[in-house]
RNA sequence: GGGCUCUUAGCUCAGUUGGUUCAGAGCACCUGCCUUACAAGCAGGGGGUCGUUGGUUCGAAUCCAACAGGGCCCA
């Protein structure tokens, strides 16, 4: 045999990727057959691959290749999303190290170089993917700034802004100031810090005395327009009415009351600062407050901040703590643990800041979201434990800030004319844009050159809430077949974390411009942590090179690895034993199949042991599947990856091979040969999803196929009903061997050295399994006597009980001690059943079945009791 | 601070409308085996008061309440 004794994965991976891309396995298109349609969740253009995609695509692998071995037209369309902040970042960065800096160069000049490196490095991650074997449809691959992605999201713009769904507003944001940029709220992070409570007084006018208030941010009264106290907080009774000014700045501002303020926090007296704080923006708009901005948009001082104009606002903090303590309008300052808002991408604390932005209004679009998952049903969350989390976040939901004060991403189609806020058209194109202008401003002379196009781009989620829409060219081409035909996809699968930012935006989406939802299932997949529970990140350097893991393993063994300890929505703890344990599987696999490929195959005729196991293990296999379709319906893909593995090394390597297995040296029959070809055939497709690469390497040597019989389109098993009566059979039977083999191991008798077995049969055994006992325990003679044996060790297996006859070996002693045992434990179990039953409440309320099994449990016990009883006695 | 969720073997997790000999699986562990597919293997074995305390019920890992301790989301 000159099969290696290894399964090698290195060496046989890349060429069926190859065979399958040659014949187009994986591409789809509109036919008669039932669509089953997966779009990727599109990675960041420029990223790597990590633990996350891994598991991600892995189990839309598992799915998509099941889809299509059940003969349905299996789509998954893959691609990457433009990632504005990120890759932006990273082109700033990139020419920061050349010595540009992004302000030095124009637009223009700054997207050719994003391009540049989207070019280079663009599209990595899904090489990575094939590695993988991820079974994409790779001619769809999509990009959301591809032109048609692009022009998509343009026009959805213009629908939604002329719709007056989309407004502009001059509103308090979260502003990045190390990307200089506006996030959205999901994109904030909120994170403790230690800082400082700090008291400052403030001098009333007119009067000589002082108001102390308590900030976490003394820096900002620079931009103080007034002091707020509770409207019933007596302390304070007597500043109603009057003036204080501000230290440093020396501005005078009024005292308000309302009842915002919490008179038990600080000093119950609070600075306002409407430009740099939410609430008291708000504070501000209600009292009809000054605004002042102290802040430049990198978060340095303005000329508001005076004489600190131009320094970094945590420096600023400092200097002017420190003026203010050389001054005496420092109280004290304590230390104090706040939330602070920082970046998701750069990390740097948020500013809040007050500006322009574009808004979506949300509320419209999240009715029918909402109703799809909470109410229809239509769009299903697995885990359903994110139900309420959705609803919490569907039912509280704001505005959605649209805008980035980026340049990497699509620009929003806002066209300036003149000078006023409104003065602005909105349009798919300049010229049409130009039409309206002149239409809007009454001024027909208006030229191309007069218009200002908004500097802003759009959030890239924007385009991606397109996706599973736009990637069939359903918002340019409405009614085009590719749509029509794919549109909504079947299940979506993706990390809970951007259930908000990504998923429940799709579905308005969908409802929104199809009328449907995006997708029937969303399977949430768990977060890959390390072993010590820690997310795993870049900046941590806890995450295991996928590639070298996958070399290591194989791509089959990292995605068992990944699979096995994956409920949906837990949290997986990543641990490479896990994807050493999947190549094991695969060397099991590869050795099972070695040992069936090197059998000689003769005409003579089929041993009853053969035919009895192979009947067994085809009624196995039924059951399984059922089981194994069950998982699936309920997206339990680990526990249909661990009924397989089950199914395979237990049953069909352990039981199945070693009872067809002929004598060393001897052939095997044709027809035990043939059967247990087709069965380890079955166990491969139900295998492929989850080892694609392994199971097509067997499948091939198995025998010579053509292209249409390759395993990855081989149909699935179907399910069929079993006789639940053989698998009990063998269940015993199993017993029985097992029993054989601990008396041997207990008492160091070889396997080479044969036994015999009496039973004593109490229940009317079917003696057809005792051929594959006396194979898989050399007991080449088995007696059926109502007598024990003298000397003999013994065990029961149900009512029946079984005697090694072992001259001189046997401890009398011990064997009654065991019989003692057990004939105490079966009775305080009859004793239990026979309380149950003699309660007549129970009697009288449980279920029907419910009785007679207790009832069955009775009978069976009292009946070893009986077995039991004999044996101790014909021993004492 | 508000909402949600979880706690079962050394580890990671199953355990369906309360009812099989229900206390499970995989891994890890212990013991014995180089048995002619596989030592990346085979065979056998130990191990849990189901977080705690009460309650409902004929019957609770499962339902309810309180408490203790994790986690997630939001502010």
């Amino acid at each position: 045999m000159d099969i290696p004794s290894k399964y090698e994965p290195n060496r046989v991976e890349n060429q069926w990727y190859d065979y399958w891309m040659q014949h187009g396995y994986f591409h789809s298109q509109p036919d008669e057959r039932e669509p089953y349609t997966i779009v990727i969740p599109p990675p960041n253009v420029t990223g790597v691959l990590h633990m996350g995609h891994m598991l991600n695509n892995t189990l839309q692998d598992v799915l998509i290749r099941r889809a299509r071995m059940q003969g349905k037209n299996a789509c998954w369309v893959p691609g990457t999303d433009h990632a504005s902040i990120a890759t932006e970042a990273k082109v700033v960065a990139k020419l920061k190290e050349e010595g540009i800096p992004k302000d030095s160069i124009s637009r223009e000049d700054f997207l050719e170089h994003a391009w540049d490196w989207t070019h280079k490095y663009g599209g990595v991650i899904l090489q990575q993917l094939k590695k993988l074997g991820c079974s994409c449809d790779w001619d769809r691959t999509k990009f959301t700034m591809d032109p048609d992605m692009e022009a998509s999201v343009i026009k959805v713009f213009v629908e939604l802004f002329e719709k007056g769904q989309i407004y502009r507003g001059y509103r308090m944001v979260n502003w990045d100031p190390e990307a200089r940029t506006t996030l959205s709220d999901e994109e904030v992070i909120y994170e403790e810090r230690q800082g400082f409570l700090y008291h400052i007084a403030y001098p009333v006018e007119g009067t000589g005395e002082t108001v102390t208030i308590a900030t976490t941010r003394p820096e900002t009264l620079l931009g103080d327009t007034a002091v707020c106290v509770h409207p019933e907080d007596e302390r304070y009774f007597h500043l109603h009415g009057k003036k204080v000014r501000v230290p440093i700045c020396d501005r005078v501002v009024p005292v308000i009351p309302d009842p915002y303020v919490t008179m038990e926090f600080g000093t119950g007296c609070l600075k306002i600062t409407p430009a740099h704080d939410i609430n008291d923006y708000e504070l501000g708009v209600k009292h009809g407050l000054d605004i002042v901005d102290i802040f430049n948009p990198d978060a340095t001082l303005n000329a508001n901040g005076l004489h600190y104009e131009g320094q970094d606002r945590f420096e600023a903090r400092k200097a002017i703590v420190k003026e203010l303590e050389e001054k005496g309008y420092l109280v004290k300052k304590e230390p104090y643990t706040n939330n602070v808002g920082t970046s998701e991408r750069t990390r740097a604390v948020i500013e809040p800041r007050l500006s322009d932005q574009w808004f979506l209004r949300m509320e419209d679009l999240a009715r029918p979201a909402l109703e799809a998952v909470l109410d229809s049903g239509e769009v299903q969350l697995v885990p359903s434990k994110f139900d309420n989390t959705y609803r919490h976040w569907m039912e509280n939901i704001r505005d959605w800030n649209i805008s980035r004060q980026l340049w990497w991403g699509q620009r929003i189609p806002a066209y300036y004319y003149g000078p006023g806020k409104d003065d602005f058209a909105v349009a798919e194109t300049a010229e049409a844009a130009l039409e309206k202008a002149r239409a809007q401003s009454g001024n027909p002379k208006l030229e191309l050159t007069d218009l200002r196009q908004d500097e802003d781009v759009l959030d890239t989620w924007f385009s991606s809430w397109l996706w599973p829409i736009s990637v069939f060219g359903g918002i340019l081409d409405p009614d085009n077949e590719e749509v029509k035909y794919y549109y909504p996809t079947t299940d979506l699968v993706t990390a809970p974390d951007i259930l908000f930012f990504w998923v429940a935006r799709m579905i308005m989406a969908g409802y929104a411009f199809r009328g449907e939802r995006p997708f029937r299932t969303v399977y949430l997949t768990g977060l890959v942590r390390d072993a010590q529970r820690r997310k795993m990140s870049k900046s941590l350097g806890n995450s295991p090179d996928a590639l070298k893991l996958i070399e290591t393993y194989g791509a089959d063994g990292v995605r068992v690895g990944l699979l096995l300890s994956a409920a949906a929505g837990n949290d997986l703890l990543f641990d490479e034993g896990l994807c050493q344990q999947g190549k094991n599987f695969a060397n099991k696999i590869w050795n099972a199949f070695r040992l069936v490929q090197g059998w000689e195959v003769a005409d003579i005729d089929q041993p009853q042991t053969a035919a009895l196991g192979i009947k067994w293990y085809q009624n196995r296999l039924a059951k399984t599947l059922v089981e194994i379709e069950d998982h699936y319906t309920k997206y339990r893909i680990s526990d249909a990856l661990m009924a397989t593995y089950r199914l395979i090394w237990d049953d069909f390597c352990s039981w199945l091979l070693e009872i067809a297995k002929p004598a060393y040296g001897s052939p095997v029959d044709r027809k035990t040969y043939d059967a247990v070809i087709g069965l380890f055939e079955e166990n491969l497709k139900l295998l492929h999803p989850f080892m694609p690469f392994l199971t097509e390497e067997v499948w091939q040597h198995i025998r010579p196929r053509t292209p249409e019989q390759a395993l990855i389109v081989a149909p699935w098993p179907k399910v069929a009903g079993y006789d639940a009566e053989v698998l009990e059979g063998f269940d015993t039977t199993r017993e029985v061997v097992s029993g054989i083999r601990t008396i041997r191991k207990d008492k160091n008798i070889p396997f080479r050295d044969a036994v015999s077995l009496s039973v004593r049969d109490e229940s009317g055994l079917d003696r057809q399994w005792d051929p594959i006992i006396s194979k898989l325990s050399n007991a080449p003679e088995i007696t059926y006597s109502k007598e024990a044996p003298e000397s003999a060790l013994s065990f029961r297996v149900g009512s029946n009980e079984y005697f090694i006859p072992l001259a001189g070996s046997v401890d009398l002693e011990a064997e009654i001690q065991k019989l003692r045992e057990e004939l105490e434990y079966t009775r305080g179990f009859l004793a239990s059943v026979e309380k149950k039953l003699s309660n007549e409440r129970f009697v009288n309320n449980a279920p029907e079945q419910v009785v007679a099994l207790e009832r069955k449990k009775a009978a069976d016990a009292v009946s070893k009791i009986e077995t039991l009883e004999k044996s101790l006695a014909s021993l004492q």
